[in-house]
DNA sequence: TGCCAGGCCGGGT
DNA sequence: ACCCGGCATGGC
């Protein structure tokens, strides 16, 4: 017996998304590092403001790992300010960085040769980064397969009735890693990588903005409960 | 005008 | 183990 809140249509989901909007060339980024600044400068924030930010980061030249770790906390925190709770975020941007600098001597490169687990550790022993900054960085800087869990993909599913509200993050990570689970390493990131970028553009672009989800590409699968 | 945005932390039960 | 306030700007 297959009922969806076991058993959901993930797979057909992707395949629907991906149909109607295609590839959404996620991480709109010139750099890994911009990346990393990028994913913690979105912290409960719209994308709008951070896209402010980085031009703002890059027209001070400030887009670089040397120079946002010799710079301090206060002059960051100006340069940031577009994307509220700067005070904080400099210090969590400044607590990366100096990771950074005291785990692989400032080379991105070299992190990132590091194991996918043993990574995620490191990064959620950070100070400011969490779960999602975390797999951000992971699957958009680095590539790595893991899936990015954020409040829009928890209001998706459980809007479809496909899990309830007591799923911890990383049980619902697992459900999407675990049906690509035979699939190589560079095609479930990319996978992933989508997957995330659609979910988002459908809960920007259509569940937010169209209660009555009409033209929804997931029409075949009905809303159970009212978009909280 | 008030509410929200691609979270996370720390202190309190 | 949860629950909640704080952080703060810009857009609708």
């Amino acid at each position: 017996m297959i009922d969806a809140k076991t058993n959901p249509p993930l797979r057909e989901v992707y395949t629907a998304l991906f149909k109607r909007w295609g590839p959404q060339g996620w991480w709109p980024a010139q750099s890994r590092f911009e990346v990393m600044i990028g994913a913690i400068l979105t912290q409960n924030t719209s994308w709008t403001n951070v896209e402010r930010t980085i031009a703002n980061l890059k027209l001070n030249g400030y887009l670089s790992l040397e120079k946002v770790h010799s710079c301090s906390a206060i002059t960051l925190a100006k340069l940031i300010r577009s994307s509220g709770t700067h005070h904080v975020k400099a210090k969590r941007i400044k607590n990366l960085t100096e990771w950074l600098y005291n785990e692989y001597a400032g080379n991105i490169g070299l992190m990132f040769k590091r194991d996918t687990p043993t990574l995620r550790r490191q990064l959620l022993h950070i100070n400011g980064i969490g779960k999602e900054t975390a797999d951000c960085i992971l699957l958009y800087a680095g590539k790595r397969p893991v899936f990015v869990v954020d409040t829009y993909t928890r209001r998706v599913l459980q809007r479809h009735g496909w899990i309830d509200d007591k799923y911890s993050y990383d049980e619902i990570a697992a459900r999407f890693e675990q049906l690509w689970g035979k699939q190589t390493i560079s095609k479930r990131a990319h996978v992933f990588n989508e997957y995330h970028a659609l979910v988002v553009k459908l809960a920007k672009e259509h569940c937010l903005s169209r209660p009555d989800c009409r033209e929804c590409p997931l029409e075949k699968w009905p809303c159970v409960i009212n978009y909280p």
